[in-house]
DNA sequence: CCCTGTGAAACAGTTCACAGCG
DNA sequence: CGCTGTGAACTGTTTCACAGGG
């Protein structure tokens, strides 16, 4: 399993994309190897890139042949998948929160499992979205711990994510995928916050499409 | 509004970020001028951070007051903002992109607006989503055009990404944020697109939550 | 040949450290 | 002093260029 500790960011992001193309191959093709060239044309980047991922995951092919495919599915999965597997809790269950349930439990996309999710509204609460149920906010510690949840994603208007935030920890979770404007680095060095705002990268997108 | 070709990616979204609490300080407090580690704090960055970016801009503070606030709201607006304004189009009516269009649009949290919505299912087509319509992605070209949209979301399920894609460049938009899984990048190099893909984030989310 | 693997260069983004000013 | 503005150093990430192997 290498436990090379930190791999870079952006590697990871690529591995699971790796993994995502290998599975979808390995279903609908039979096709025991695969060349780095393969992987990369199927993401749009360049094969120098998807060799020097593998190289740092420490994973060697062979020249006439490639990748094993299956090996290496196995490899990426021993290194992104955790072990204690990868339950989470949905705070804050509006438009976006109640949509994001089913998108993500519905096809088995990954292994990733939205576990519970919370809101203060009481037409919200003991309601199921695709089998999950919605607990009151107040319930949040006690049911992060009693289910082993270790990620948790903030989907609440953007004035309540710091206090979302900080309860997540203290319940002590892991890592937080945050979906509001709301800025939570540096809250906790011990937990990994991912930044999510649409609008941000909204007004991006149209800057740069005016060129 | 100094035209200044390409400020960097990481500039332009904080200079979303900026006038967002820029714009909800002079809301709520009556003061003229803000100290770049005032900013900072609020978004936990450095101040030496916005105060490098304010200095790509163009823009100088005194030393006394530090910058002033309306200035400042209205020369970031003259840089994010384009002037034909920022129409999107929307393609994929599923759970997300029917989650997006009241989220996007209810709040007035930006001058982004969807425009139109398109979709291949009957049960969508003609339907209202917070006053936006859903029309046949046949008709996708002409609204476009019609619409004068710049910008396309699209929430579809994977396999239909690129050709969807490839059908709003041809129809004339300038930027795209991708939903999906399937990577669009180097489509063509006149469109800037955003992948903005959930599941490689989460499992990113979840290696770094392991530590 | 056409692959993989990898030092070294290039590029992008952030932080350091400090000059200068009111 | 405490602030802004900025060259220079540093860190992270991608790309170049090529050695080496079947």
């Amino acid at each position: 399993m290498l436990s090379l500790h930190a791999l870079p960011e952006k590697t990871i992001e690529r591995l699971s994309q790796y993994r995502r193309v290998l599975l979808k191959i390995s279903k609908q093709q039979n096709k025991d190897n695969i060349f780095s060239h393969e992987i990369a044309s199927i993401l749009h980047i360049t094969s120098v890139q998807v060799r020097r991922d593998l190289m740092l995951i420490g994973y060697s092919g062979s020249q006439r042949k490639g990748y094993q495919i299956k090996m290496l599915i196995q490899l990426i999965s021993s290194i992104i998948d955790a072990k204690n597997g990868q339950r989470i809790a949905l705070v804050g269950v509006g438009n976006l929160g109640s949509a994001i349930i089913p998108y993500l439990n519905s096809k088995k996309k990954s292994k990733l499992q939205i576990i519970a999710s919370f809101d203060i509204n009481p037409d919200k609460i003991n309601r199921k979205i695709s089998g999950v149920n919605c607990y009151h906010l107040d319930e949040l510690p006690s049911i992060i711990k009693k289910e082993n949840i270790t990620i948790g994603i903030i989907t609440a208007p953007d004035d309540a994510a710091w206090s979302i935030a900080e309860m997540l920890i203290s319940a002590g979770i892991k890592g937080i995928l945050n979906f509001t404007s709301t800025s939570l680095r540096i809250l906790n060095k011990n937990v990994f916050v991912e930044e999510y705002d649409m609008i941000t990268l909204l007004e991006k997108v149209a800057y740069f499409a005016n060129k």
